[in-house]
DNA sequence: CGCTACGTTGATCGCACTCAAGTATAGTGG
DNA sequence: CCACTATACTTGAGTGCGATCAACGTAGCG
């Protein structure tokens, strides 16, 4: 079945089977925070979760909501966004399978500060807060984990912070392209290739700047063969000099 | 013994006392993560803690260093910071008494992400990060409490990153201002004086932009009334003014 | 009293935003 | 298969916010 497509990205389409609830099992057992769990234990807190799927763009929540669930990323990818009051959003992070997302700290009556949606087609398996608080009291090594990964995300947040306070425009693109890169690398003769949907629109989101400057800069990158580029997709041909611009600005 | 002050904030010198052994019981117990320990599990957790103090400026460590220990401030204010290949310091956060801060998720051979300087005379407590994650097994509920704390963290260092998306200087500044009004503000005659050594170049390095630029808007603000301000303090005298600049949503 | 660090203010420059018009691509239905 | 449409993307011209460079004022401290 090889037909010929533009776009080099696979649009992994999540069928109503992916989300059922035979497979959930095998789903959870992937989660990083239950690997310490034995299979009877996930059998157990597999009946806690609830299974929903949605379509690319669809919210899952919204900011502001009341935050009663905790969700887990079964298939697909979910952006986190916040609002600005001028309209503009903030792309946090892409959720990959396996990641969680929600209300996950034992917080009484809290409100999502940021609002989910579905980016590609996407599977969430979800749990009351109140149900995965009681678990995380019940598998410390589970709530350890969670600590684990909560943790370097605040890290790899607070390295966003620094990038916006100092870095240019050309350099956040770097960086940003260089991550996603590592995380959603697929190498083939030379180049890797970015494994999502990536838009400017999307781009310009996750470096605060505009679609222009992130298409203008995208464009220059290109022009010096430091990447290859199409319509919602970027992959990395010269990772050497790109990583050169995310650490020091050429200047232009 | 009113002495005539030119700086309202109050520099609390930190003798020897504050930083002794017997004192550190004490403080422990004020540690929110602590809360929920009986007296005697205090004691035995209070053994495996050692007490070093800092001059203003001095690094407690490094980025870069290994990450060994966890740090509880006992007393003064503590700077995070990172730092950019440019030379120019972005603040993360200024610690109070009570927080931690170091290498706290259980994760093996890591470094230290940013640094960690005494902003006033600190006393600080440690415990060898191994030992404190033996603690965390041995008290699941210090370790939520721990999972609360740093998601709360995140939340807030996310909607840093949504300010440098998308608000102006100006609207980062009253945003600061108002946070450290909330988090140190200290209320008298219908101003409130943020009670922390502030100058121009902290202010900068917490909204990412430069000193001139953070010089001019607070010069500004002074003008229009917003606030009272001198070397290294500022009061707010205007908050709700502030609020709609800042771009918080009073809700009346 | 100087010295030093902090702070202010002015002039100029440039990066990135804004506004605007246009091109290319994927998907859709005839 | 091709026209048609919607959406993604590009590119240009002009502007402005905030950085940079520079000089000076001011408070606190020894």
């Amino acid at each position: 079945m090889t037909t010929r497509r533009k776009t080099p990205v696979q649009v992994e389409t999540v069928e109503p089977a992916t989300c059922s609830v035979g497979l959930r099992l095998s789903i959870l057992q992937k989660v990083p925070f239950f690997h310490v769990l034995t299979a009877d234990e996930i059998g157990i807190v597999n009946e806690q979760f609830r299974e929903f799927s949605f379509q690319p763009g669809e919210a899952i929540y919204f900011s502001g909501e009341q935050a009663a669930k905790l969700y887990v990323v079964a298939a697909g990818q979910v952006k986190l966004l916040r609002h600005s009051l001028s309209g503009q959003d903030v792309l946090l992070d892409v959720l990959q399978p396996g990641d969680y997302f929600g209300s996950f700290s034992p917080l009484a009556d809290e409100r999502y500060p940021d609002t989910a949606q579905a980016h590609t087609a996407v599977c969430v398996l979800s749990i009351n807060a109140k149900a995965f608080h009681t678990l995380l009291n019940q598998y410390p090594s589970v709530a350890l984990r969670v600590l684990d990964i909560t943790a370097r995300r605040l890290r790899e947040t607070q390295e966003i912070v620094r990038q916006l306070s100092t870095d240019s425009v050309g350099q956040r693109i770097a960086a940003v392209l260089l991550k996603l890169a590592e995380k959603l690398g697929e190498v083939s003769n030379e180049i890797v290739l970015i494994q999502m949907p990536l838009s400017r629109v999307d781009l310009a989101q996750m470096t605060g700047t505009t679609t222009e400057s992130a298409s203008r800069i995208v464009s220059q990158f290109q022009k010096e063969g430091l990447i290859r580029t199409g319509r919602q997709w970027i992959a990395i041909t010269d990772r050497t000099r790109l990583e050169k611009i995310a650490g020091i600005d050429t200047g232009g």
